[in-house]
DNA sequence: CTAATTTCTCAACCTAACTTGAGATCAAGC
DNA sequence: GCTTGATCTCAAGTTAGGTTGAGAAATTAG
């Protein structure tokens, strides 16, 4: 059980691909957790090598490194994913992955309907639905086309076809 | 022909639901082209209304606001994007989302090849492939999962059991 | 032993798409 | 005329996921 002399961040790095600089990354978001020899360098398990490639996999699945890290401490004793672990991980990238599939025939679908209906000024527009976002970027525009709801009933004068 | 009063920069914000720094910065990126009145105060077309809207409607597509400044500039004299350019204009999207689509399907294919194999320690998982990358953000790593081609070949004395 | 690599820390920079804040001016209602 | 409220400019901040650079110390190769 004798703590081995450990690999260093230059091997890692090399053996996965990533950036020196990226691995220090993710030991800052708790990734990955060396410890230091005596000359206070990064020495590392070989078993990060896998935990790094798992941490590569998952956001090519779309997760972010926070929710790695959620996988990761889900995992028991927080140990690097076995062979049965990553079976029950891969079921969670799974349903990930076919809900952002989903989210994106609906949008394709939408607009289908949509193609010459003079879209872009209807209030009923189906691409108008706020909630079928396709939320990549967390602060986008909050409203899909003008005419938020008390709009309409609120202004009373106006010439229909002069908006939009 | 006489140039009308124009609407002002609140007006748009809230009919689009937009932010007015938001639409400020539309204007920086050349999306919108407002004037000025006597006051030094942005003065819009009604017609940006729509303008706008096309910008939140292709965002919600995933074209980046080059892109879309792209397709609005395609149009003929620069024009807000009529009923017919829209009919045109959508088939682009769908392409883009079609495109997207079958890159995650893909993935996600690979992923179910891939459960049970103890994948995250071969070279010749599928999810290596490293030109089926979501490719979301620009600057993610480049490999994935160690064992660069000349690697294997260079290095001989490794137990092979030992890596990953 | 010496020179060449690696590695170290820490702060600053990068992109995208905006937001926030400060301080000043403009426009509109009474 | 006065007081709100809207708008103005310009710089700086935000989030994610890193990269880059400086200057110093550790390690490795010969």
């Amino acid at each position: 059980m004798a703590k081995s002399a450990g690999v260093s961040i230059g091997y890692l790095a090399e053996r996965t691909g990533l950036a020196v600089s990226a691995i220090r990354y993710y030991e800052a978001q708790g990734l990955v957790e060396p410890w230091r020899n005596a000359g206070g360098q990064r020495r590392f398990h070989r078993a990060d090598l896998r935990r790094l490639s798992f941490v590569m996999v998952a956001q090519k699945f779309g997760f972010s490194l926070p929710e790695i890290h959620g996988f990761l401490k889900s995992l028991p004793g927080g140990r690097t994913p076995t062979k049965a672990d990553w079976a029950r991980l891969s079921e969670q990238f799974r349903d990930h992955l076919n809900a952002r599939i989903e989210t994106l025939e609906r949008l394709r679908d939408n607009l289908d309907g949509c193609i010459g209906c003079g879209c872009l000024s209807l209030p009923n527009c189906k691409l108008y639905n706020p909630d079928d976002a396709v939320a990549q970027n967390g602060q986008g525009p909050r409203y899909l086309m003008g005419d938020r709801p008390s709009d309409l009933t609120k202004d009373g004068n106006r010439t229909p076809n002069d908006d939009i």
